[in-house]
DNA sequence: CACTGGCTATGACAGCGGTCATAGTAGTGC
DNA sequence: GCACTACTATGACCGCTGTCATAGCCAGTG
């Protein structure tokens, strides 16, 4: 979870993200971004001329494209793939970063609509195809797990809600808590909207 | 929705609570508070000697001391109360602004949560007890219309994870579509709870 | 050698943030 | 009249922000 080997531009972009999701994005400064990447200050503006917003776009669309490839992930490594075993998954990538590192950590996404979705445009419409980025293959899983094509997208949209604000209470009270509690009661819920037993 | 006739302290509070709901806690400056409850700059000092600080964990209690006032309304408003009614009711407070003022606002106690939960130990308690005052109708009300209690504070904090995360969905994409998807979706599972016809 | 282009390194600037200090006003009780 | 309290009104301060400007380094290339 430390700066990975990339380039400086990936790992300022990367390190944006994270602080970003501590944070906010109004807390989070290009000096501290730079620091945290270990990246020259003077890189920032030869990297992102469009500036913080450049910057905070490029970290919610990376955001949105690590969780739409978690999802292939979660999949593979499901012994038997089910709904509800792809949404305990979603969630335990939570409650094990909560358990392990703490609380100190939200979705980047979440972060960037909060603080920018009325002032900033670009990062509204970047968070949105954030989460479409993700939704998208998680609408896809189910419907490759049976689920009726008619039915998916609402199934996924109602995953990521609930892991969305989830997320949000149990940071609010340093409990994962309300994270197993969504995957416990919407389990049973997601496997009964499969119409075809493979 | 303008500023109501109250004192001007309280008046303060409801401003800090729309502007936090709409641009997060860091771009909210005091000075903006005050302007927007015409209030004079030197009463912020004056009633809240505690600062920003101060000032935000009032916001934050009194929107969670609103959400759950309005639980009860809701159940009034319902000619036949059933929990995904409950559930609809709660979603289409949501549908109703994005509808009529625009997506420009999401929820002030998530906003706090994302910028604070880190930084500000207060803050994070502050929206942590705004959960818990809001949850708690809920599910007493769930207890109300036949819900086993064992069962009630999980669907409760399943319907407002939903809420929360719909909520950012909506803002996002400029579309109500994921407030009405998750309370279509999650009604059925809410009304199933219920063991005893009344 | 010179020259170019990618990148780094600083410094300066203007703006805004929260907070403190101080002075002023309004109203009330005596 | 006076004194006291509640509140208002400004102005100043310092720190931090994003951004710009400028200069330096240091390959590669011809």
């Amino acid at each position: 979870m430390t700066v990975a080997e990339r380039g400086p531009r990936e790992r300022m972009v990367f390190s944006a993200a994270q602080l970003i999701r501590r944070d906010g994005v109004a807390a989070t400064g290009m000096r501290e971004v730079a620091a945290h990447a270990g990246a020259p200050r003077g890189s920032l503006q030869h990297y992102f001329p469009g500036g913080k917003e450049q910057l905070v776009n490029e970290a919610v669309d990376w955001a949105g494209r690590y969780a739409g490839r978690r999802v292939a992930r979660f999949l593979a490594a499901l012994p038997e793939p089910t709904p509800s075993g792809l949404f305990a998954e979603m969630v335990r990538q939570w409650t094990d970063e909560y358990e392990t590192a703490g609380f100190a950590r939200g979705c980047p996404v979440a972060a960037a609509t909060v603080d920018c979705a009325e002032s900033t445009a670009s990062t509204r419409e970047a968070a949105a195809a954030a989460f479409a980025t993700w939704t998208e293959p998680v609408a896809r899983a189910l419907v490759d797990l049976g689920v009726p094509k008619e039915r998916a997208g609402a199934l996924a949209t109602l995953m990521i809600s609930a892991v969305e604000g989830a997320i949000l209470l149990a940071r609010a009270q340093q409990d994962v808590g309300p994270l197993t509690t969504v995957a416990r009661e919407l389990g049973p819920l997601l496997d009964a909207a499969v119409t075809r037993d493979d």
